[in-house]
DNA sequence: CCATGATTTGAGCGATCACTCAATTGTGTG
DNA sequence: CACACAATTGAGTGATCGCTCAAATCATGG
């Protein structure tokens, strides 16, 4: 199978299994958006575990690189921190094919499958890593209070964004889901302090 | 079969959709569990489907029910509101099925099915519902500032909450779970004001 | 324009799914 | 104790699951 073509049919797949989760998405379900056949599937991808497993992890890379996309971009961590978290201002509206994370949902549906769940968690674990660093930047760049607990801005930095977008899984959440970005976005902003 | 008998069975089944979800829990699984015969298990509850949603509704009332305690015995809504965050400290070291909420789980896990996706679309404004009405509580009795928009502090306490139960079911969670919560406490009882 | 190897096809595999029902066991009553 | 009825059993239903592989199709080089 060609490169593109394969990438194409995996793009395919993430939608699915992000929207439907790993166990309602069937076989045949996968046939229909892939259009390939079973023979096909299995000559690429092997399995559907392992399917769903690739596809989590493109999730997983598309995820770190919008954020890394963010510190680049922005004037300093604190400020990409904060548009990260306005960048879900939207979600309500959005047609992504799920609101809530891929990683966060697999965590939670596939908790007693060790291969699934393992490899979510990691993921996860590297997602806060992620913002973790950030925070520790900013404080390096004295953009926040040195007093501060880098590690803990981290994880709840992380929890607020799963908290948002599991909160805007529910219909009719647009508006709040709108505000409530902002209003986590303007919390981040406001640990800012005078540079020394 | 004996009403205490259904109650006991219920709990287990209860138990077993909160761990595993709805898809991942087989009949074989409840049979095991319910310690009942498939033919046993639909004359006391009809289907799979509906036992899921009695399950559900079992663990909603219960949820509701200890937050309604607390209401009681706290002092003032804005105590019960951090008292209940306080509940949540110990997530990581309990034995509970599973540390999430078992309405987010289905809301999340089963988006695709109206049936299981409203239902536990409408517990989950009816438990929203329940902390508004506390903040709402709260202002009334000018515990906390009149200009403060409840619904918001609502919603934002309840999103908090389910990432909160989110991050829990990550392993070696239990110490960033017991900090969280005792800093969204501190941060609801931040928001008294003196007493006109 | 054919030969050859790579790719795709789709009927069908055994396993398991949610579920049923005739047969069996349990229970309350005269 | 005998009987009528209720409750429970578990083998078995058709459907669907993830998956396989011989056959058909396609692509490439001579």
């Amino acid at each position: 199978m060609k490169a593109d073509k394969r990438e194409e049919a995996l793009s395919r797949a993430q939608n699915l299994f992000w929207a439907k989760g790993y166990h309602a998405t069937s076989l045949k379900d996968l046939e229909a958006a892939l259009d390939m056949r079973p023979g096909s599937i299995y000559a690429a991808f092997d399995s559907k575990e392992a399917l769903f497993l690739e596809a989590l992890e493109r999730y997983a890379r598309e995820g770190a690189a919008r954020f890394d996309t963010l510190r680049a971009r922005q004037a300093s961590p604190l400020a990409a921190l904060a548009a990260h978290l306005r960048s879900f201002a939207d979600l309500g509206r959005r047609e992504d094919p799920a609101r809530a994370c891929m990683m966060v949902k697999t965590v939670l549906e596939a908790a007693d499958d060790p291969v699934l769940s393992d490899r979510a968690e990691t993921l996860l674990a590297d997602t806060e890593a992620r913002f973790t660093a950030a925070f520790q930047d900013a404080q390096a760049k004295g953009e926040i209070a040195p007093e501060l607990n880098t590690a803990k801005l981290g994880r709840r930095y992380f929890a607020e964004i799963g908290g948002l977008r599991a909160y805007a899984q529910r219909p009719g959440s647009a508006q709040a889901v709108a505000e409530m970005a902002e209003e986590l976005a303007r919390e981040v902003e406001a640990l800012r302090i005078e540079p020394a």
